[in-house]
DNA sequence: TTGACATATCCGCATAAGCGGATATTTATT
DNA sequence: AATAAATATCCGCTTATGCGGATATGTCAA
C-alpha cells in the first residue's frame, strides 16, 4: 500500500496533473514546462523531483538541459492509471492555456538554443 | 484538475487504501473499521471524513451507527480508478491481517449489539 | 578559467495532514 | 431526565507539502 499511496500522492496536486498532461505531447525540458505552466523555475523543478520520486517521469540530461518524459509503467496499476489520465484528463480551460503557452514557447525555440 | 487532484489525494494514504479494500466487502460501520485497521476511533473517523469529502465513500446513519459504503462513481475517471483498485490492490500481508481482524470482529457481533 | 545558461537545491515561511487522547454530539435505552 | 454507546470534532503536537527568491551545481562556449 505504501508504494501505491506514494504513486497516487504524485498525482494528487493540480500542477503535477498539468505536467502529466503536457508531457503526454512528448519530451519536455524544465524551461518548456516553465513556459507551459507559467510558473517559476524552482517550483517546476520541485514538482518534477516529486514526480520522478513517485515513478511517473524520467529525466535524461542532454547538455545543459534535462528532458523529462512519462516513465514506462512498472506494473499494471500504474499502466492503467496512466491510460485513464491519457484518455480522460478533464479538458479544462487551463489545459488549453497550458498547451497554447507551450506551443508559443516551442515556436520561438531554435535548434541551437535548445536542441533535442 | 482541482477536483481530480482532490479525488486522488483521497487515495494517497496507505490507511485510506486499506479502508477502500475493506469496504469492498460491503458496508461497514466505524467500529468495524477500527477492528479491521487496528486504529483508534478518532483516527478512523478522520480518515472517513477525508474519504467522504473526496467522494470515495458515503455514510448513512442507522441508529447509533454510521455505515460507510463505497460511493457510486460520478464520472468515468472515478469509476475506472475504482475498478483498478478492486482488481489490482496489492495483495499484501497487511491486507490479509486487516481482513482477518475484521472477520473475527464481525463474528463476535450479534444482531442486537450492532444491527445492519 | 571565466562567463552564461539550465537545473537542482536551499531557505524561510505558510498551510495542510497525520496522530491519538479528550471532549462534544447524536441516538437509543431505561 | 439520566446513562450508555457510537461517532464526530477539538486539541496540541509533529511532520509533510507548497511557494518563490536565493544560492549551488553542472555544462557548454569562448
Amino acid at each position: 500500500m505504501e508504494q501505491l499511496a506514494l504513486r497516487l500522492k504524485g498525482l494528487s496536486d493540480p500542477t503535477r496533473l498539468r505536467v502529466i498532461r503536457l508531457l503526454d505531447h512528448g519530451e519536455l525540458c524544465v524551461c518548456d514546462l516553465m513556459a507551459g505552466l507559467d510558473l517559476p523555475q524552482s517550483t517546476v523543478s520541485r514538482h518534477m523531483s516529486f514526480l520522478r520520486n513517485a515513478g511517473w517521469v524520467n529525466g535524461r540530461r542532454k547538455g545543459k538541459w534535462v528532458y523529462y518524459t512519462l516513465a514506462a509503467p512498472t506494473d499494471a496499476i500504474q499502466s492503467e492509471i496512466l491510460e485513464i489520465l491519457r484518455l480522460r484528463l478533464p479538458d479544462e480551460e487551463q489545459a488549453r492555456q497550458d498547451h497554447e503557452r507551450l506551443m508559443t514557447h516551442l515556436a520561438n525555440k531554435t535548434e541551437e538554443t535548445c536542441p533535442t
